[in-house]
DNA sequence: AGAGAATATGACATCGCTGTCATATATGGT
DNA sequence: ACCATATATGACAGCGATGTCATATTCTCT
């Protein structure tokens, strides 16, 4: 570590209280009171400091700044794919209205659903300020995520559960949601329906998937499975699938999106295509244009998920000795009629 | 400041690292190194350290971290009203890839489009580990903003310049956008076009006003100013708005939304409504649904605002003698069919 | 005018951690 | 065996600010 010499050379790297003290010409302590604004200051000093703090480019060096006051800057990370994903921008909202009474700050982060991108991203949060980690995992596994937590950094897996690590997770009831779109298919008449759905190893997808099959396996559905589709995370597969499936010679008389980014996908193939046959559409996630276009979809509370995720990575932070938490949260159908059209 | 005494008391409120170096029985050093995933530390020493830190709830504290390793915790905080408003999450995400190269992070707090909340959360962002702040701002007037500049955080308006404060802004060619509006639908041969516009005091309002006003002033749809309605940023009541023109004895044959929430909720009405002369439908801001529906609309690239907001963040971070930027990007029409519907 | 409060300012220790440098021990090649 | 490296560990100062406490310097108000 360098000493510094306080010398009044002309190119200061970083000015530091002490220049901006020496130049006003008072003490270190002073020129402290006059940049945070507290009271005991007189007018003049305050505007001697103020405007040497302008001249030398001062800026307050935070670290120490907490250092010394002994607050400590909470600030929770959130990671998740990408914030154009209405899905996750909801999330974040719902968590950063949580804890901002906290006054816990909120870190935001795009793995862009890359799972080496998601570790750079937790490691160099882990690194600097973050308290707690919230993290919609991009990883098939996360083992990895043991040294984060023997680190003493809580960690909140949400929306998709962690199967090998021991961690709080906040989730949707899946496997239920799962269910209840093929219930609302099948009350509906339909028989060939289709599924097009997330990267396969995601639990969501699994959890969806296995619902569905709960339901369907034994019905006059039957043949579903090979009306599924699988690794669409974005608009753009999603639409090629729903082209594959519409060219099939019985195409499907319904499709379940799996997401809100699939079922963007396949509402841009149907309006682009035009099929004779539009098939019914239900979707799993709410999103603001399914109610105008009329799209019945089977979601949960996504401020809750996050809220929930907020809560328990606060409780953590102040005690973590507590049990890991297993919140899940149910979905539920919103019938809008695109799913009993053309039944 | 008390004076920690080390004592080996049951009830320590944070461990420190003296702490879990005494525990674990070697020096400070040593357990900084295996916490820090140094090299030079054997296996069965930097168990004892983790083990220790376990048990004690270590948590490192960042400030002292960041300040005696001399790295700068660099963050930026990005204020905007509501992250469910897929205009704010496009720019939290296009901020966030530009800065993530020089690892800076963003932190993220939402206003809710109210000054006073606006005003807290600058605040309290200013006041802990934040650099730079890149705001989109609900306040009318910005001389408050003035402290934050003297205080030398450098400060960047988006979306919304600022009239009062000399700062760096990043904005769209609003009133170029108006005409661009204008001339669309003028040609398309409306001559009843209303405008459903946000805050009326916000530039951007004005501007696009000001912008329609330079077309449709002089022409065949000169009556149009009958038909503007304001102050409504939220889609609840754009779609009063909406119902109202449509109730006129002679209702407008094309609607401009001033922005996609105001579009969301125009869209809302003319669904729910099925008026028998559905009227064209021209919206400002791009949204992934505009597509799927066909909605023609003006709009500038999110993501380059974003990113210019950055960069100039970044860049006054560096080297705060530069002269103020103003940067302004085009915007251009996106036809899709909905203006030229019914004209 | 003088006592007591309010206002201004400074000296100094200290926050909790990591960089530097010194030292000690293990390892390996010849 | 022996010296050169590589590996492990610790002592200590110092990062840049603020809290505490002491000390001056005004202001009141009798």
């Amino acid at each position: 570590m360098s000493r510094s010499e306080l010398s009044e050379t002309e190119s200061a790297p970083r000015a530091t209280l002490a220049h901006v003290a020496e130049r006003a010409g008072v003490s270190l302590k002073t020129a402290s009171r006059a940049l945070g604004g507290e009271s005991y200051v007189s007018a003049a000093t305050r505007d001697r400091v103020l405007t040497a703090a302008r001249e030398l480019d001062y800026q307050r060096n935070t670290a120490a700044s907490l250092l010394a006051s002994g607050r400590l800057a909470d600030s929770i990370g959130l990671v998740t794919g990408d914030f154009t994903n209405p899905f996750y921008s909801a999330l974040a909202q719902a968590i950063e209205d949580e804890i901002r009474p906290h006054s816990i700050h909120l870190s935001v982060a795009n793995s862009r659903e890359s799972a080496e991108q998601e570790w750079r991203i937790v490691h160099d949060l882990a690194d600097r300020q973050t308290k707690a980690l919230i993290v919609v995992s991009a990883m098939p596994e996360h083992s990895a995520y043991l040294q984060l937590q023997a680190r003493g950094i809580p960690l909140v897996f949400i929306d998709r559960p962690s199967e090998d690590v021991d961690a709080d997770s906040v989730v949707f009831d899946n496997r239920e949601g799962g269910r209840i779109a093929a219930r609302h298919l099948l009350e509906s008449g339909h028989s060939r329906i289709a599924f097009i759905g997330d990267y396969s190893w995601l639990p969501t997808f699994r959890d969806r998937h296995a619902g569905m099959a709960d339901e369907l396996d034994d019905s006059a559905a039957s043949g579903w499975r090979e009306l599924v589709r699988a690794d669409a995370h974005d608009a753009a597969s999603a639409r090629r699938h729903t082209a594959e499936l519409l060219a099939l010679p019985e195409p499907p008389t319904a499709i379940v999106a799996g997401n809100n980014r699939i079922m963007l996908g396949v509402m841009e193939e149907l309006t682009a295509a035009r099929p004779a046959q539009r098939p019914a559409v239900l979707g799993f996630d709410d999103v603001e244009w399914a109610r105008v276009l009329g799209i019945s979809v089977v979601t949960g509370d996504v401020e809750q998920l996050g809220r929930r995720a907020a809560q328990l990575a606060v409780a953590r932070l102040a005690d973590r000795s507590a049990a890991w938490e297993q919140a899940v949260l149910p979905m539920q159908l919103i019938p809008r009629g695109s799913a009993e059209r053309n039944a």
